[in-house]
DNA sequence: GTCTATAACATGATAGAC
DNA sequence: GTCTATCATGTTATAGAC
């Protein structure tokens, strides 16, 4: 296997894990064990335990940012648009990202800390924003409050899309097969990117 | 200092750093320095780090449901009780809450994680839900979704209220008076409900 | 009720052979 | 490029004196 393979499968193993657990909790052995590797050959492809989570959430943040791009530039209604930003967003934290602002507020140093959050700006925030403003623009939409514009809708939106339904906390959980999951997962984006737009009120 | 104060010392100290920190970031050492006791003497009082953290948790849950069920029976309107429960939970969450369900889902055993779902459930959970049950009898609420009933508009409310504005994220963060900050987390806390309740779109 | 001392273990990281 | 061996440190928890 070669080193930017043995590479690939770092990034990959240790992504799922951090996704999962968080970056405290996931122990450097853990991910070497998982990659058929003893724990120090980690240190060969990265310096610090901490380097290895910043090129995992680089890596995973320039693939988001392609996604979104793509689909904030399709000629679609606002209302289209924000739906598939949902149901991708949704597909993605069932891989993980719910994690993510967390660790990096929490468990990184100030440098690390920023160079994520501007990647995270860049690759989430922007892309969606571009959608919101234009409905803003068209008046379509309507600002809330004083100060909340496009970026802090898209904010609001994220939050939005941390909701699970109350079936998902009971411990059994019979889970669904998974197409029925994913159009599952499809009306749920429908249902809250309408709920953003039109309230709880009946009109 | 009798057994009660120190246990109660003990107990305000692990909750603030476990709402800062997290379960996993907080060692017992820390809690211990913080109340001017060694390690071991925790020990005394609780018989595992778990139990510590359940304890904290159930404590902060059970001063939470008695102000929600307080503003659930205010004779006011459906959006005015939506607004001191969104103001209350702001208010909490500056000190912490956030962290709760991350640590609960996934650094605690299942006996306890069980324990405290079913308490979180029974706090903050039920008292908010009755709040939409009436909104919703009284036709002045629509379900946005089949299923999504009173329950799970609280978990979405709930969810929303984790947004905060974009300006929190700039690193010089020159923080208002304490005065002044809690006045604009009216007006945040009121934004908020209002969105929830009449949507982006004009009406 | 709190201490000192320490067990038993996991962690991130390094040294150096191959 | 990956290994074995190991260091230094931090962790939860226990034993036993006072």
């Amino acid at each position: 296997m070669t080193d930017a393979d043995t590479q690939r499968l770092i990034l990959q193993t240790a992504r799922r894990f951090f996704m999962e657990s968080g970056y405290r909790a996931v122990s450097t052995r853990r991910i070497a064990d998982a990659c058929g590797l003893t724990q120090p050959a980690l240190y060969h492809y990265f310096a610090t335990k901490q380097d290895l989570y910043v090129a995992v959430m680089i890596d995973m943040l320039s693939g988001m940012q392609s996604v979104l791009d793509r689909i904030a530039r399709r000629s679609e209604t606002v209302q289209e648009r924000l739906s598939r930003v949902a149901l991708f967003l949704l597909e993605q934290s069932h891989e993980g990202m719910e994690m993510m602002l967390h660790d990096i507020v929490r468990e990184l140093g100030t440098t690390a800390r920023d160079a994520l959050n501007q990647a995270f700006y860049r690759a989430m925030i922007q892309p969606v924003a571009s959608i919101f403003a234009e409905g803003l623009a068209a008046g379509e939409l309507i600002t809330p409050a004083a100060g909340m514009e496009a970026v802090n809708l898209t904010f609001l939106l994220l939050n939005l899309l941390k909701y699970r339904p109350a079936e998902n906390w009971k411990t059994d959980a019979a889970s669904p097969a998974a197409s029925e999951q994913r159009e599952l997962l499809a009306l749920h984006a429908n249902t809250l990117v309408n709920l953003l737009l039109n309230g709880l009120r009946p009109r």
